[in-house]
DNA sequence: AACATGACGGACA
DNA sequence: GTGTCCGCCATGT
């Protein structure tokens, strides 16, 4: 864990500034964070914090508005979903958001 | 310092 | 429009 470089901070910055009822890709937080192409390092970051911060990982999903999870913690996922939908984010049973109308800054600009 | 891995993204078939 | 492959950037070993 420590994100001794300036993305790291960068990146949770970001998420800390994402508001309630929004939801933002990897893609995103990563071209703000100053990387546009390091998408992945974002998520993977993420999966350090998780709930050891009070961090809103859960507003940050794939481009696809679909939370990728390779791990497996479907709980992780199950527990985002019902979290999104508290704040008033509709999730589908496939965890998907709808980016065009909870797409926090670009992200409603692409979609599937 | 180098190699391998990873909550992704975009391009190509 | 869907599926698959390659690539980018940072972290961990």
């Amino acid at each position: 864990m420590k994100q001794s470089n300036n993305f790291s901070l960068n990146v949770v910055e970001i998420i800390k500034k994402i508001p309630s009822g929004k939801v933002t890709t990897y893609g995103t937080v990563a071209l703000l964070a100053g990387s546009p192409r390091a998408a992945r390092e974002v998520g993977y970051l993420l999966h350090s914090l998780t709930e050891k911060h009070n961090l809103p990982w859960q507003r940050v999903i794939n481009k696809k508005g679909y939370i990728s999870i390779r791990g497996g913690d479907i709980n992780l996922k199950n527990m985002q979903k019902l979290l999104l939908e508290k704040e008033g984010v509709e999730v589908s049973e496939d965890f998907m958001v709808d980016l065009e109308k909870y797409g926090w800054f670009g992200d409603s600009s692409r979609k599937t």
